[in-house]
DNA sequence: TGCTTAAGGATAAACATTATTGAAAAGAAT
DNA sequence: ATTCTTTTCAATAATGTTTATCCTTAAGCA
């Protein structure tokens, strides 16, 4: 989580101007792990800020993945999450609770290259998404029965 | 690509009809390469099947992505795509021309178990997608600059 | 062939995301 | 500080994809 003076001077060198919207975005997004959409920042930043808009949201999202700042999540629901860890680590998404963690610790270096020599692309990013059932999920399932 | 016969089976096997609609559309889908979306499939079926309906589209897509004939791919575009090759292999969608190819003779057994352990969760399924520039691409800049 | 029920077609609706527009604020120069 | 220029904000309309509705039609089966 960048300090608002990172992030500050990264907005200006881009040559986007530094707002309190854009600063209260990044912040709320670099707070969770829980990967959230535009909507769940929205509803979440609303008390503090009770005149934002969601268009300025998703306008601030669009400038924070276009500074390196945010990533864009597209894990086949119907709208994208986002994602202050723009480290490169694969996610997953729980199918029954619908959660999505980071997975970590992944070398993902050969695999990439092996992808790059079968295909012949130049390739420039990855994004690298796994479904199944989280533990909290599992152990549910478990005492049900 | 499976005969009609194989389709037609596995539907009725699922408690789906056999319908000249939803065979139309696993055709269409099979006999590409080009991981279409639905409006695509749409667009290419209607010469044969004028009176065919969009909603027909993605309600066959719907029933082949269950009952495991198809795909669906989230690229992070704004639509999904669909790939009636349900083996277990990456995609990678060239940035400069938009078009997606399959990646073939990749391993991710070994990917999946770190992914697995890493997480503590009871993986189902996963989606590799990879971003870069197709062969294609590469060399028209090179001739152009 | 007729019966039952699911599926198709046409269209409206829902939903996420983007574009538009006038007002307000940021950043720089004075 | 003040003014000026330009970007951004907020509100809202618009867009485009996907889903739901509703009535008609066709599939499966006795």
């Amino acid at each position: 989580m960048l300090q608002v003076q990172e992030v500050s001077e990264r907005l200006r060198n881009r040559g986007f101007k530094v707002t309190p919207q854009r600063l209260a975005v990044y912040e709320a997004l670099a707070r969770t792990k829980a990967h959230p959409r535009a909507e769940t920042l929205y509803k979440e930043l609303r008390p503090s800020y009770p005149t934002m808009s969601l268009a300025t949201v998703y306008k601030s999202l669009s400038i924070l993945c276009e500074i390196g700042l945010a990533q864009e999540l597209s894990l086949g629901e119907d709208a994208f999450r986002y994602d202050a860890d723009t480290s490169d680590h694969p996610h997953v998404r729980c199918i029954k609770c619908g959660r999505v963690d980071d997975v970590e610790a992944i070398d993902t270096k050969e695999l990439t290259e092996e992808v790059a020599e079968s295909t012949g692309y130049r390739l420039t990013d990855h994004q690298l998404y796994f479904f199944g059932v989280c533990p909290e999920c599992r152990s549910k399932k478990r005492t049900l029965h």
